[in-house]
DNA sequence: AATCCACTGGAAGTGATGGATG
DNA sequence: CATCCATCACTTCCAGTGGATT
């Protein structure tokens, strides 16, 4: 590096294009890692689509980070400039249902990315019944395309399945002639399949792929291939294989292992170090949880904070519980709504932000039954450390 | 077997918000 | 402009639940 005073000219002294850390960059082939029968079976079953003629539906299950989104998404993309050369004009959406958990929200996502300029037809964030995003999805599908593949990722977050036999009806129910859909479900619950309703099941899966976990040589290779985000030699050689043997015994993970890579980066940028040695891997595991977390709180009402607050409390005071009952989580929870001079919401309530709390897998819940007159009851715990759950707690207060 | 009872969770509803539409 | 539409954050009501006690 040059020792100029210039403060804006210096360069990036760790990395040179950090994009490929980014968890949504989407590599090219040969950097995707361990995944070419996966990719070859999905491209064998939408190819269909090439011809304009019907693609066939997928579903893909996987832990999180076996790279079932990537690969779908780089098939997918595949398809539409292989389909272009031979004439026939594909597209894509990709929806992602965790953001767009209801049947309204995910075909709003869906008519948006599917339109196009020329088609000049208006679709609106919100205002409109779900039946007219509907009716301009498919008027779009028909005047300009021959042939759509919708990707919905995270498909058990979603609300309801209405929208899969939306899709999977549309040819024969005579809402659109001439445009093919095919749908590509991506879940990571095997279970998911059977809560569908019968006939979406039958019509959604007509292939099946189950994405394995990667193992520590697989992910070692991954973040080897992603490796020059960072400038030459700036990554210490035990690095990356510390980072992944971290992210091999958390599920394999490869979005976690890019992640860690990324902020291990980030640390010697802030602390201003030339490189990347080896220990800034667990700290930057660390940094990793607490960003998610305080990222999980920021976005939460304050008696949606206040209820964990009285949790945090209770495990903080009574460390030998295992886990505290609901009305007990509530009484604290009405004395912090006192101090802050808030109305306590109802005891239901409580409950269903208690339950969100789970979902965001913050806390655990169990069920127990007691003797006599207890019934049966929830227990609530904390799934991180109280100290810095009431940390990030007061970092959060504005 | 009936009863108890603290606790659970589904259903329906309310009123405010923000936006589209004719 | 009035009318529709979806969604949020929350409430009220109420039919279970399940093991000990009667």
């Amino acid at each position: 590096m040059s020792d100029s005073d210039d403060l804006f000219i210096r360069e990036d002294p760790i990395f040179v294009n950090k994009e490929l850390l980014e968890i949504s960059h989407l590599p090219d082939e040969d950097r995707i890692v361990g995944r070419d029968e996966e990719i070859s079976q999905l491209a064998n079953a939408v190819n269909p689509a090439i011809f304009g003629q019907s693609p066939s539906n997928v579903l893909i299950y996987g832990k999180t980070g076996t790279g079932k989104s990537l690969c779908a998404k780089y098939v997918s993309s595949q398809l539409v400039s292989t389909a272009e050369d031979e004439g026939v004009d594909a597209i894509f959406a990709y929806v992602d249902c965790a953001q767009d958990t209801t049947e309204t929200q995910a075909v709003q996502t869906i008519a948006d990315s599917v339109n196009t300029p020329e088609a000049d037809i208006y679709i609106p964030d919100k205002g409109i019944s779900t039946a007219t995003y509907y009716k301009r999805l498919w008027r779009i599908l028909d005047a300009h395309h021959d042939v759509a593949l919708i990707i919905l990722d995270e498909i058990d977050k979603l609300e309801d399945d209405s929208i899969l036999m939306q899709l999977s009806r549309a040819g024969e129910a005579g809402k659109i002639e001439d445009c093919k859909i095919g749908v590509i479900g991506i879940s990571n619950k095997i279970k998911y399949k059977d809560r569908m309703d019968e006939r979406v099941k039958s019509s959604l899966c007509e292939r099946e792929f189950v994405f394995p976990p990667y193992d520590a040589t697989q992910l070692n290779e991954i973040m080897e291939a992603r490796s020059d985000a960072f400038r030459d030699g700036v990554i210490e050689d035990g690095v990356i294989p510390r980072a992944a043997a971290l992210a091999a015994r958390e599920h394999g993970d490869a979005r976690k292992a890019i992640d860690i890579l990324r902020y291990a980066g980030e640390i010697a940028q802030s602390t201003n170090a030339d490189t990347v040695p080896e220990d800034f891997v667990v700290q930057a595991r660390e940094r990793a949880e607490t960003d998610r977390f305080s990222e999980l709180i920021s976005g939460s009402t304050p008696h949606s904070r206040y209820v964990l607050q009285a949790l945090t409390v209770l495990s903080l005071n009574d460390e030998d519980a295992t886990g505290y009952r609901t009305t007990r989580i509530y009484d604290v929870y009405e004395d912090i709504c006192r101090q802050e001079g808030a109305d306590a919401l109802s005891l239901r309530r409580v409950r269903d932000l208690l339950k969100e709390h789970a979902f965001l897998d913050v806390i655990e819940q169990s069920r127990h039954s007691g003797g006599s007159a207890e019934g049966s009851y929830t227990e609530h715990e904390l799934l991180e450390d109280p100290e810095v759950v009431k940390e990030v707690l007061e970092d959060n207060i504005e």
